[in-house]
RNA sequence: GGCGGGUUGGCGGAGAGGUUACGCAGCGGAUUGCAAAUCCGUGAAGACCGGUUCGAUUCCGGUACCCGCCUCCA
């Protein structure tokens, strides 16, 4: 069995994946907040985390992982819109959860083994919130249930922090009712506008680190082996998590493995509204990128590293896998490349398996082409048919034919004559027309290509 | 202020203390009426300053610059 080397964020060194349960392995990554769209930061930890996952099922078998990945439907961002659009919460995060899956869907991800709502474990949250009052870790102040973060000596440890060092900072909610400044929420009171559940300390609705450590206990354990998310979760939220995992466990420990993917970007700059460089994975798709290219592109920089988005690497993506596709086609998938399956092991060093891959397309070897590209969740039937669908309908690819034809009768005369002027004032045209225009022995094919259209086309069929 | 990431050839982007990354673009060739597509081949690198070493782009220290998180936004 191939080892599988991971980053560790909590110990700030590579280790060797070693399951906690021989022959299972149990992984959790924070999921959305679902109030709208995924844009297309929140894509990269799904591509990330999910290509690992089929690395883990490959390694360990399809039946030995469990993957967990919430959805928190519960916070004051969601609160914020149905107030705002006076629509039922229900409505808003069901709409939201659903675009989610279609979106994540496209770009090829596999759905985890489970995804939790967080109000669905609202009655565990309280469980576990009592218990951290009753061990001394918590308290309740004035409706509000706190963590006091004086009684865990680690706390901080994950993010390299102190506690001194962030008071100093003084970016935190100076509440009278926090013992410390850089106490956090369990519990807060919720009034009749806001959703709410009835707890020992009143109607209330739960903080938002509590439902991570609350569903992970409860669906994978006080112990498992992965937990992933992005870099900017690292503090406060996966210290939080840590903080009341730890100090309500009988183990003291959490999860195994930290591991965070580093941020995304957009043409080189940080992704923001008031830039204009926000975008949601559903704006991509809907400019016509194929959910495997935007795959692909994430894939192409190695997760510890931000990323860039940008348009030329989409295009180069989108070449390439047209390229594969066209080689892959019709082969049946052989096995998967020791290389490439070494990569994937070594810190899921995903830009190297496509390097890999490359190597295997140049060598003509299709069938273990196809294998490895599979494992990382490209080249699969799920997400193929774009790169044959083409920007043309049926009546303009009969149109396109006949003018294929013609072009290839202007040819053969021009063959006799010597004179290709005919030939040439139609090929340009075409190509002006965002057409490909391939001649060869075998004869005329005429493509859509990047820049097709339609209307241009029709207008030369005359 | 605290914490963290980065700086590699024209562009993107990896690994490895000594031997070709890889892709795109470029260049040369095959093919083509000319092209396109495809195929074959090929030049080009590691911010700066020190240190360790027989040897560093790769390890260590420092400097500069860029970026992110700590704040509703991943």
């Amino acid at each position: 069995m191939v080892a599988i080397r991971l980053y560790n964020t909590r110990t700030r060194q590579e280790e060797e994946l070693v399951p906690l349960i021989p022959g299972k392995l149990r992984m959790y990554v924070c999921g959305p907040t679902v109030y709208d769209r995924a844009h297309i930061g929140n894509a990269r930890p799904v591509v990330v985390f999910d290509t690992l996952f089929r690395l883990l099922r490959h390694v360990y078998g399809e039946g030995a992982v469990t993957y967990v990945r919430n959805f928190t439907d519960v916070d004051d961002k969601i609160n914020a819109k149905a107030a705002q659009t006076g629509r039922p919460i229900r409505d808003i995060t069901d709409e939201t959860i659903g675009w989610y899956h279609d979106d994540m869907d496209a770009l090829g991800a596999l759905r985890p083994t489970h995804e939790p709502r967080a109000t669905e474990y609202i009655g565990a949250m309280i469980a576990m919130i009592a218990d951290l009052i009753d061990r001394g870790h918590a308290y309740a102040a004035e409706g509000h249930v706190l963590f006091d973060v004086r009684s865990y000596a680690e706390y901080g440890r994950l993010s390299g922090r102190s506690v001194d060092d962030m008071i100093a900072g003084a970016r935190v909610e100076v509440a009278p009712y926090k013992r410390d400044p850089m106490d956090f929420v369990l519990w807060k009171p919720s009034d009749d506008s806001l959703p709410g559940w009835e707890s020992p300390w009143g109607w209330g609705r739960p903080g938002w680190h509590i439902e991570c450590s609350a569903m992970a206990k409860e669906l994978l354990g006080e112990t498992f082996d992965i937990h992933g998310g992005g870099i900017d979760l690292q503090f406060p939220h996966h210290e939080n998590e840590i903080a009341q995992s730890c100090c309500a466990s009988h183990t003291g420990k959490f999860a195994n493995i930290w591991m965070h993917n580093e941020m995304l970007q957009v043409e080189g700059k940080k992704m923001s509204k008031s830039l204009g460089n926000f975008f949601t994975v559903r704006d991509l798709l809907d400019q016509g990128y194929p959910g495997e290219v935007i795959r692909f592109v994430y894939l192409g920089t190695h997760y510890s590293k931000p990323m860039d988005w940008t348009h030329e690497k989409a295009e180069q993506a989108e070449a390439t896998l047209r390229k594969w596709r066209e080689r892959t086609r019709d082969v049946i998938p052989g096995e998967v490349h020791p290389g490439v399956l070494q990569d994937l092991a070594d810190n899921l060093n995903t830009a190297g398996a496509i390097a890999e891959l490359h190597v295997l397309a140049n060598a003509h070897d299709a069938p273990t082409l196809l294998a490895s590209a599979r494992l990382m969740g490209l080249l699969t039937e799920e997400l193929g048919g774009w790169e044959t669908e083409g920007p043309a309908d049926g009546a303009t690819l009969s149109a396109l034919d006949d003018l294929a034809r013609r072009l290839a009768r202007l040819r053969e005369v021009a063959m006799d004559t010597k004179n290709f002027s005919e030939v040439d004032t139609l090929k340009q045209a075409l190509i002006a027309a965002g057409v490909e225009v391939r001649m060869s022995k075998a004869g005329v094919e005429l493509l859509p290509g990047a820049g097709f259209d339609a209307e241009k086309v029709w207008a030369l069929k005359g």
